[in-house]
DNA sequence: GGCACTCCATGATCTTTGTCAACTACACGC
DNA sequence: GCGTGTAGTTGACAAAGATCATGGAGTGCC
């Protein structure tokens, strides 16, 4: 029955997930009061975290997950001969630190891409809640189901989709998750530069860079450096071959 | 303290997770004798599945995690167009199906590579017996962590190794699987053919052959169809650009 | 034992993508 | 407003891998 306030952050805006325009995304989702009133105790908001900066890194020992409050991460993994690979872009509301997991160790290390925040939670905290938060325990099962399923599908783009098509696919799939946030879906800017999504598709960034004209070139999206329009959803998923969302005739936003 | 016998399998040669070979991998690890029994008391021995046939299906509700007693599986992913890519081979001891944790509903399916036995625990008992076993929740933890780690590792083989590397890093990731369980790290048959292995590591069959035959060229590998013989562990590990685990000079088994 | 079938290996050619290099456009500092 | 630097684009060429075609070798079936 703890509701002790934390310390940590100046900028206390909005301090209580239930309060979050993020709770139906993130970790609170499904909870009832009772659980986010204990969730909101365990918060601790770290301060805000400048572009380029390192939330955590490949070989630290894992003591929190991490919730994006605002900003965006990317999580890069380094063979042990310098190469390196974008695992994931995290958006806000996305849980980062389930590369710890499996012996409580983070395997990549995760990168700010712009001025960002994140709610931290202990994660020895966490599994103790967990156990009398039938609720939690069922959110943080669906958000590692959405990693895995998320690196599933990376998969396969990178294994069976040619270039073009993998960037229809990424883009698609920003959009998606944009549209959840209550963002456009048809017009955005995107957090990473092109060699983080270049490194992300695996592919060389004139490689990516022609992707990109291509696509332009045959009407399907607009682009002004890290600004995007999508002018044909359908042709994307086509190439994407993968869900098309039916297209619902109003633009939202 | 329930402790009651289930009576699904003929073959009920190995019915106890205590005294399965194979409780140092799978979910019995790290459980203290009180959650042993609980979880032996959820366990569910499958009927043999013959090779090629389906465990679970994409688009079936999850209604359990297996776990692979004997033989080994693949996992497969789809795209709506009809590519298809294996996203992980399951050896003996490996946990199955947590790709329905996002939303309850496989993603993949699960095809056996040979005459496979399967333990399989319903999810709801599992979800109940977590919370009261706290070592069953560390080393489902970890496992989750494992499969994370796992995906991590072959996007970053897909989206930076040239195809030779990824072979490589391939068999040492079979060896070091294998040696766990206590085969020889450097002789064993692999479980698939060509076509899922070249599927796997995101080439054509041809292209996959001819990296055999290249490494058999650079004496690094011998093979025989399967059967595969590592010659040269080290030059592997270069190729492979990943964790060369120190060459222990006698050769275990 | 012979036939058919599948799996695997190899050669020739074409496609896709990477690499090297040059160039443009925008951002920042002065 | 002007240099300087970085990000992004484009072109020419090279390399890696896909595709098409062929042949061999093992396996199951009659």
């Amino acid at each position: 029955m703890s509701h002790s306030r934390k310390v940590i952050s100046i900028h206390e805006l909005k301090v209580s997930c239930g309060d979050c325009s993020l709770s139906e995304i993130c970790l609170p989702h499904g909870l009832n009061q009772e659980e986010l009133n204990e969730l909101d105790a365990l918060i601790l908001h770290k301060p805000r975290i400048e572009q380029g900066e390192v939330l955590f890194r490949s070989g630290d020992p894992m003591h929190h997950l991490y919730a994006v409050r605002s900003g965006a991460f990317k999580a890069v993994l380094s063979s042990n001969e310098g190469a390196e690979q974008i695992t994931g872009f995290y958006l806000s509301g996305e849980l980062m630190g389930l590369d710890g997991f499996g012996d409580d160790v983070h395997q990549c290390t995760m990168v700010a891409l712009e001025t960002s925040t994140v709610c931290a939670i202990d994660i020895d905290e966490l599994e103790k809640l967990s156990t009398r938060a039938p609720g939690l325990r069922r959110q943080l099962r669906h958000l590692i189901g959405a990693e895995i399923n998320h690196d599933h599908r990376n998969l396969l783009a990178l294994g069976q989709l040619k270039g073009e098509e993998r960037l229809a696919a990424f883009l698609l799939n920003i959009s998606r998750r944009l549209k959840k946030r209550g963002f456009s879906p048809y017009e955005f800017n995107l957090p990473m530069a092109r060699h983080d999504l270049a490194n992300y598709l695996g592919l060389a960034v004139e490689t990516l860079s022609r992707m990109f004209s291509r696509m332009i070139d045959a009407d399907l999206i607009e682009t002004n450096r890290r600004h995007v329009k999508l002018l044909n959803t359908k042709a994307l998923c086509e190439l994407a071959q993968y869900d098309c969302p039916r297209e619902s005739h109003h633009a939202s936003s």
